[in-house]
This record gives structure tokens, sequence and C-alpha cells, in this order.
DNA sequence: TCTGGGGTCCTAGGGCGA
DNA sequence: TCTGTCGCCCTAGGACCC
């Protein structure tokens, strides 16, 4: 058996834990940059605020329904998602960290235990430690746990929270329960396709015949179905290393000329191989992606990527730039409004444990210098070293009106109790 | 005027060597 | 030497997740 752990409405529970004053009120909370809406308290949700909806179309009915809006505020959400993961694995080692609200547990083991009120104690201790309030869903496969998860979440005073799918007449009655768009796994293109084909509920899926799933839909959707027959087919990953690292943004304004794409590049291409050095990995290629404002239909269109190999793998950020910056110039076109660009390095090995190359290798003076840099740049503030490439004097800072404090990462920011 | 970012996994289709 | 087939690799892009 399995449980899913899923914190509720997690930003905004993260941002009421320190302001009580939040508490049974609308909570909103913006992407970066204040565009749009990423995550809502069940408040805001019944006032019937959409996901996604860019504020500035927004910003009235806000106004009008009393709703608190507030900036995304990372280090806050990192750092209190760590402690509840560190919760979790006090109830066993086997814990995969799926997002930043979420994670399995392998339960493998504890069959003598009453699940429920296994479940119970879990979401009693994250609350109790943290303030944030959990759902849990415990299933003997992954799918399944997402459906235990969501019915426990809809129906929290029969449930307390917890639901536990543990006979075939609960796993049909929640799979008759679960709409075809509620699926973990289907979104509205596959949501469209499975319609046309009569399937509403998860249960109608699971009668698909096996043959037709993997000749319509990838094999992706084949072990969905599996996993929500009862067969474990999505298999428990500790994933102890991130596999591609990006670094992607949008500008506040659109930018034509290939000076201003190049820095932003630049300096994404640095905190890609900052991030890779942090995790002790190494890349061997890059993605750089460059792409005009999808949301201005008059003008012209256009999105592009290069992927560029490296001989070796390599985590400097000289190496990095280099080659990012080669990439760009061969995508970039004249005459378009680009909005969004970004660095995505991938084929991550361990830096310390990977194949060499007979002939080709890193210049053994970028290991002492990349240190040198990531060193003074913890110790000061992220940007203290940069190339040259890089703009030095302009900051692109980030819009955030609406900001709450590092309250736990931050020592100014602590909360002082008078 | 103002519409996010960071991930994972899969597939199609072309190139190319056996 | 030529040709067809197979399978692998590479790359771009799509679909999904939170």
């Amino acid at each position: 058996m399995y449980a899913l752990v899923d914190c509720n409405n997690f930003y905004a529970s993260c941002e009421r834990v320190f302001n009580p004053s939040l508490q049974k009120k609308p909570v909103a909370i913006l992407s970066n940059n204040d565009g749009c809406v990423i995550a809502r308290s069940d408040e805001a949700k019944a006032l019937n605020l959409p996901m996604g909806a860019p504020i500035f179309k927004w910003k009235n009915f806000c106004k009008h329904h009393n709703i608190t809006i507030l900036s995304s505020n990372y280090p806050l959400y990192g750092d209190m998602s760590a402690r509840v993961m560190t919760i979790l694995e006090q109830f066993t080692p086997n814990v995969e960290v799926y997002s930043i609200d979420e994670a399995f547990i392998d339960l493998t083991g504890f069959d003598q235990r009453n699940f429920n009120e296994y479940g119970k104690s879990i979401r009693q201790r994250i609350l109790k430690w943290t303030g944030i309030p959990t759902c849990v869903g415990i299933a003997p496969t992954k799918a399944l746990c997402k459906v235990a998860n969501k019915i426990a979440r809809k129906f929290p005073k029969e449930t307390g929270g917890v639901y536990v799918i543990d006979s075939e007449e609960k796993r049909l009655k929640a799979l008759k329960w679960t709409a075809v768009k509620n699926i973990w796994g289907i979104g509205h293109r596959l949501e469209k396709r499975l319609l046309l084909k009569g399937c509403k509920t998860a249960f109608d899926f699971t009668q698909l015949s096996d043959d037709w799933v993997r000749s319509n839909f990838s094999i992706t959707e084949w072990r969905l179905k599996k996993d929500l027959e009862g067969i474990p087919t999505i298999g428990f990953e500790i994933k102890e290393i991130k596999r591609s690292i990006a670094t992607t943004r949008s500008f506040e304004q659109s930018y034509s000329d290939i000076e201003n794409i190049t820095e932003r590049i630049s300096t994404f291409a640095a905190q890609c191989a900052s991030k890779l050095r942090a995790q002790k990995s190494s890349c061997h290629m890059i993605i750089v992606m460059l792409r005009s404002d999808r949301h201005k239909k008059n003008a012209e269109q256009y999105s592009a990527s290069k992927t560029i190999i490296f001989s070796y793998p390599t985590d400097s950020t000289l190496n990095i730039t280099k080659a990012a910056i080669e990439a760009i110039k061969t995508i970039f076109k004249k005459g378009i409004n680009y909005k969004k660009a970004g660095v995505i390095v991938t084929g991550l090995v361990a830096t310390n444990n990977h194949q060499l190359n007979l002939f080709l290798h890193e210049n053994p003076k970028h290991k002492p210098l990349m240190s040198a840099i990531d060193h003074l740049n913890k110790k000061f503030n992220p940007t203290t070293i940069k190339l040259a490439n890089q703009d030095l004097q302009r900051t692109w800072k980030m819009k955030q009106e609406h900001l709450s404090p590092k309250y736990t990462t931050k020592i100014n920011d602590i909360i002082t109790i008078k």
C-alpha cells in the first residue's frame, strides 16, 4: 500500500500560518511578476476566482469580494515544504517527494496497522508541528492514492481527511465517482478524446480494452489504466537528483534586439550552471528556447529552440554560457518581438562519477574558479559575481507588489511576540 | 499596459549504420 | 555494389503535472 499526503491549498496555508488574520478569508497567490493566479484558498475558489486568471483582468473582482492578493513567496513555501517532508520521513524512510506540497510514502510492511488511524496520525502531526492542513489518500497504487486523496479532500467531515481504498467495492465506487477530467494524468486534450469515446468517469476508462488504449494513446495512459485497476504499474521512485534543470522567464516587455536577449540567456545559463553545481551534477547538453508573445494574436508568432551537446559533461558557467550564446545566435530571427526565453540543462550525470572523454576534457582552471564564484555568491548575494556578458548595471527585478515576509528564512523577518 | 515557472515522460520523424 | 529493412540515436515538440 501507498499513501499520498497532500497539503491543502499549500501556498495559502503557508501564508496563514504566519498571518492568522487570513484564516477563513479568501486568499489568492500570484505567479512570478504578479502575472496570474496560481493558488487559491477554498474561500477564493468558492467565489469562482479561476486558476490562471490574469490578475490585471480580475483586480476589481478581487477588490469587490475582499480577496487578499499575495505575491508568491517561494523561500517561505520551500522551507515549509521541507519541514513537512522531514516529518513524513519519521513515519517511513521511503518518501517520494512528488511536488512542493505532496509526497507519496511507501507503506509496504505496514499491513498490521490500521491504515486509517495511521493516516490520521500523519496529518495530526503535520498540523501540530507546522500548522499546515493536509489530506491523506491510501491505496494499493499511486493513481488510486490520488483518487483516495481527492475523496478525503472533498468529504472532510465524513472522512476526517483520510480515505483508504482497501477493497474492490471501495475501488469501484471511487472510480465511478471520479470524473474523467479529474484522473491524474488526464489533461484537457485527453479528456476530450475520452469523452468522444463515451468515457465519463475513471470507471469507464478502466473498462476500455488494453489494446485500444495502447494503440490510441501512449504507454503512459496504459500504465495509468492498470494502476486504476489496482495493478501497480506506476513505479515508486525516490528522486535523489533532478533529471533536468531549467531557468526560463517572461520579460516585463518585449525585446527585438539580440543584445538584450543574449544578456538574459547568459544570465539564465549562469543560473542553471549554479543550480547544477549545487546538486553536484554536470550536464551533457543544453536547450535554449526563445518565443514571441503568444497573447499578442496580431503580432508575428515565433518559437524556436536549439539543443547543443557537449563533448564532455560540464558544470562550468563559462562552458554553459558560451554554448547558450552560440545557440541563441542560431535561432534568433530579426523582426520578432520576444517575450520569453529560457535555458534548460539536461542529460545530467554526477560530477564526480562520469564517463571521461579520451581526448577532450574540461579546462582544469574552471573547477577552482567555479568554487570561488559559488562561495562568494553564497556568502554575499547570488549576483555578487557575474560574467562580463551579463548586464552589470541593470537589475531585472521581478514585480512583487504583495510580498509577505520571509518568516522562516530571513533573520529580520522572524515574527516577534510582544 | 499588465497572461508563470519548473519539472517529467513520451512520440514522431529523419538520419544513419549494420 | 546496390537496395531494402530494421533499429538506434537525435531532436523538436507535445502533453501532462504542481
